[in-house]
DNA sequence: TACTGTGAAGAACTTCACAGCA
DNA sequence: TGCTGTGAAGTTCTTCACAGTA
């Protein structure tokens, strides 16, 4: 299949969370205009992204509802349950584990890991926090389809390593540092300071 | 002045992460080269994205490591404190009051928020949680410059109206909904959620 | 008729390639 | 000589505009 850019994946997650909201709102059928503006986007945005996977609508009629909520799902790989473990037991760890949306969307964590000795064998949500050092003999025994990096930058990159070598093949990494990967790995960085930088550059140039 | 777009402006933030790297690594010059190598970027993407700012290398020799870095901190606003308040002293909350990276940067959370009783008057972090019925008000004789809401997403939009009146002119928003916001207001959103989704594609896509 | 699906045009962003300067 | 700064070329992403059809 062509290439589809970030963006587009990025937005079709959006028209999904938007189609959930029609559907719990009694709508069954949903034109590219409606989701564009709920979506803050443009009609021809959302036909051109939808049509990269095929033509889902009816001329002159719109899109079904479920039936569209459907095929994004299929499209994004969510007709499934995904096993993540994070790693880093501190506050960010512990805010992920007890994320509700996480779990909504099939996104199961069934393991936490720390280095502090303290923390170990505590119960998380139900989840119990392990020793890092078990992190790599459970995962090949175990395997998890996505590992949450959410510990301090100067342990990330090889944890990064350690990860890659165990065959993990994506990585959504909290730490504030690019990490280097091979190709064949997937990583998403959440950097909640660049963020706010972002915003320190808005306001000084407005 | 030309604008820049976002993607540019993130990067700066990023470049400047790795100049104070160098800098306490005692490194007093560096490349364009080495600064993409770093970066994860190009050699032409540096310079490129420098020079919508002015000249600020030296030809045949490159960057002077601490003033490159003190015209970075210039440009995205960085050279003095903000004043932050988290909305929402849930888990999230809860992590980013403690975040460090967050007062390393400047940015000094001075308030949080919740409605729920319980939580109110208690102190996080030697910062006490107040009702988020004072808002308004609190914020009105003590301005902040960011808020950040951590809070669910049914009522994101109407949280985000309040600080749109009061004056608010930055948002970053943990909630997974789209806000609607004047042009005047700034809004950067995380959404965790949408990554894991993103994540989802690129693993079914593999 | 009302809306989709899509080539083609346009805009934005990235990379190239080289002149110019320390 | 070595690396910057930058127009120009190339690429990717978005918007337009309209033919096609339920």
């Amino acid at each position: 299949m062509r290439k589809i850019s970030e963006s587009t994946v990025r937005r079709l997650s959006v028209y999904l969370g938007l189609l959930e909201e029609f559907a719990r709102l009694g709508k069954a059928t949903v034109s590219s205009d409606e989701m564009a503006q709920r979506g803050h986007t443009t009609p021809a945005q959302v036909r051109k992204d939808l049509s990269f996977f095929g033509s889902f609508g009816k001329r002159g009629l719109g899109y079904d509802v479920v039936e569209l909520s459907d095929r994004l799902r299929d499209i994004l790989g969510l007709g499934r349950t995904y096993r993540v473990t994070v790693i880093g037991a501190g506050k960010i760890g512990s805010a992920l584990v007890q994320y509700r949306e996480f779990g909504e969307r099939g996104f199961h964590i069934v393991s936490v890991y720390d280095n502090d000795e303290a923390k170990v064998g505590r119960s998380w949500n139900g989840v119990e926090v392990r020793d890092v050092r078990q992190l790599e003999s459970d995962l090949r025994t175990e395997p998890v389809d996505i590992a949450i990096l959410a510990i301090p930058p100067h342990v990330a990159q090889q944890t990064m390593d350690l990860l890659v070598g165990i065959g993990v093949k994506a990585v959504l990494n909290f730490a504030p540092i690019r990490l280097s990967h091979p190709d064949e790995v997937t990583v998403q960085n959440v950097n909640m300071a660049l963020e706010l930088e972002t915003l320190s550059y808005a306001l000084r140039n407005s």
